[in-house]
DNA sequence: TAAATGCCTTGACTTAGATCAGGGCATGGT
DNA sequence: ACCATGCCCTGATCTAAGTCAAGGCATTTA
């Protein structure tokens, strides 16, 4: 399939590689579908493999004692997930789902194990995206522990205007309770936020969209965490 | 020196590494020497090699706005850091700072891409190294955004005493503040709350000495995240 | 011995944000 | 057209934990 060929040579994790490199890591690869809220794997299932996200998109989540659900990241196309324990030889610390029909692209561990030992550039640039991910994680941290909500808000709207190119107006891809709880907080704290932000005209929110007035404000209180 | 070349064939980066291997680690390491409270490094600096803890301790914290620390990490010997820009090529993405009288070994990062190049298996030991690294970050946030303080002190001691041999006491390793701004929060609330858990029989504090009465009990703390 | 420094504790107060409860408004199925 | 479902908003109340302020003990330094 011309599809996968393009999406492992533009996922991060292989980019860069030659051909014939591209064609051993496609070679161990196994494509499989899931349906919208079908599991992919849960907490404590042994790590036999990590995934690639072809079309759709997943949740990477824990569960509280509360039965309270906690989202610690979302994929997309072309993201990597599910390789912590890979290497480990360890379970899987956490649920996964696709929130959408989701086509996923699978690597086994002995097969990509044996790749790397012959193809050192790949860990290279797998070390590469670890490291970015740690990175994202040091940020996450430092927004849950050292701001508060409207800060966290503010960070994830500059990122998102940094990310898609229209610099005035950002679209939301995932709900506003699913943010909610990717910030750290719940629906009801989100909307006031939203709404507070409005009535200072940092913000206008229609539905998904989201127009940014105030870049400057939006940066002061992503730095300052104050509303 | 032989304390050197102990500690190489010991930590995990280099475990399982051929005697002649070890020898040419040891080549490109640089020995560095620090006080207590002395600079590391700091956010945005430019990485150009990463850090194995030879002795000592050193903390790994961002600072928010208005100067208040969060810790993120506490390494201790054997451990390595401040490998993040090594791989993403960008700086570092938090300060660190020695905590006590530390000697630290420096690799830098041309030395240790070409031993990577030529030694799969050191990628592969620092592949797993990211990974855990990530899995604590991952459990770090759920812990912030889905557990109160003593849901997250209770996980922390839980965790120690599977880590110290002794299972009914615990040492801390830090000082009762710093794993405050560890757990996400000030030494009041620590203090607090640990003489909550004191006067519930759940624990007995004696200075950095903590006597753990009552697993089962900490345990439901850690699960619900509540006193 | 006295003073200073670092680390911890305690109390009174304040506040961000969680919880609880209710209602609005789309969409889709029957 | 109707009701169900999912998603979002709003208000009233409650609470965990942060802030401010003060003091207690050690250990170090003069």
């Amino acid at each position: 399939m011309k599809n996968i060929r393009d999406l492992i040579s533009h996922c991060p994790l292989f980019a860069g590689l030659p051909e014939d490199q591209l064609d051993s890591v496609r070679d161990i690869i196994i494509e499989k579908e899931y349906g919208k809220g079908e599991t992919i794997f849960s907490e404590g299932d042994n790590g036999i493999g990590f995934y690639l996200v072809s079309q759709g998109m997943v949740k990477i989540y824990k569960v509280s004692f509360e039965g309270k659900e906690h989202i610690l990241h979302i994929f997309g196309p072309g993201e990597v997930f599910g390789e912590v324990p890979v290497f480990t030889g360890k379970v899987y610390p956490a649920n996964s789902e696709a929130i959408k029909k989701s086509r996923l692209l699978f690597l086994s561990r002995e097969a990509f194990i044996s790749l790397i030992t012959k193809n050192p550039s790949i860990s290279l640039n797998m070390l590469a995206i670890l490291s970015m991910r740690l990175r994202q994680f040091a940020a996450q941290i430092e927004s849950l522990s050292l701001k508060e909500v409207p800060g966290r808000l503010a960070s994830y709207l500059i990122l998102l205007s940094e990310e898609q190119q229209n610099s005035a107006s950002v679209t939301l891809s995932i709900s506003k309770g699913q943010l909610a709880s990717l910030l750290g907080t719940i629906p009801e704290t989100m909307s006031r936020i939203l709404s507070k932000m409005s009535s200072m005209n940092l913000i206008e929110v229609n539905g998904r969209d989201i127009r940014l007035f105030d870049m400057d404000g939006l940066q002061d209180l992503a730095e300052s965490g104050k509303l």
